[in-house]
DNA sequence: AAACACAGTACCTTTTTGGAAACCATGACA
DNA sequence: TGTCATGGTTTCCAAAAAGGTACTGTGTTT
């Protein structure tokens, strides 16, 4: 009596088990950055100083991490230009590309949720 | 030439800023566990120890804050009923019913995106 | 020969989150 | 009188996430 959606079927990712899609979700996309980051993609490919200007309170170090954590799971795309200084571009993926309906109501109800909040 | 979307407007929520919706929208539900406890509120409302029954591999001390916190932020109600031993029903209050759609796709994203990668 | 630009990496510390186990309050019930 | 059920709270500890600072590599420019 409690099978009513989403069944017995459990999800594996990265040797986790999951037994709800927004779990799976949220491990992708749940962290302080990854959203945002994959928002800023979504309107433009950056190379990694555009990032850097864009995420200005964060440090160079978690910005890779989060973009290698991103690159892995499929979502980004890491284009190297072998020159010098460096030239490094991210853009989304086709797989990337398929969250951008969730980061837009995201965006939106959250953005309302703060607005209703404050005139209360 | 960088304010496309969301422009200069900061968002304030619980004394933290923030410069976009979907920051404000993981602060609030992007936790280990709210998302999943909204996402079974919105089928039905539930007793505490029903919400314990479904989320078995958690504590209660994880339960009760984070009900707590959604309480708070005004996505859930906690309905008292003076009786013993205690009864303690949760729901979804308007506010809170308003992210499902959110829920909703995140459950089916993260599920494809699970049967996707276990093809891979 | 020195300095610069870009895109990092390495190492270490702090903060936040999650979790285990024990304790509490109350009225009903045996 | 002692036990049970429900819905918690408290304290302490471990793990994970985030952050700070310094260092690296390499062609090009000065």
């Amino acid at each position: 009596m409690q099978q009513n959606q989403s069944a017995a079927e459990l999800m594996t990712f990265r040797d986790r088990e999951y037994k709800c899609g927004i779990d799976v979700t949220l491990a992708l996309v749940g962290g302080k950055w990854k959203a945002s980051i994959l928002w800023h993609l979504a309107q433009e490919t950056m190379r990694f100083s555009d990032l850097q200007r864009q995420f200005s309170d964060t440090t160079r170090k978690m910005l890779t991490q989060q973009l290698r954590e991103l690159e892995m799971d499929g979502l980004v795309n890491r284009k190297v230009y072998p020159q010098v200084p460096p030239k490094v571009e991210y853009s989304l993926t086709e797989q990337g590309r398929t969250i951008f309906p969730i980061l837009e109501l995201m965006c939106d109800w959250g953005r309302n949720y703060a607005q209703a909040g404050n005139q209360a």
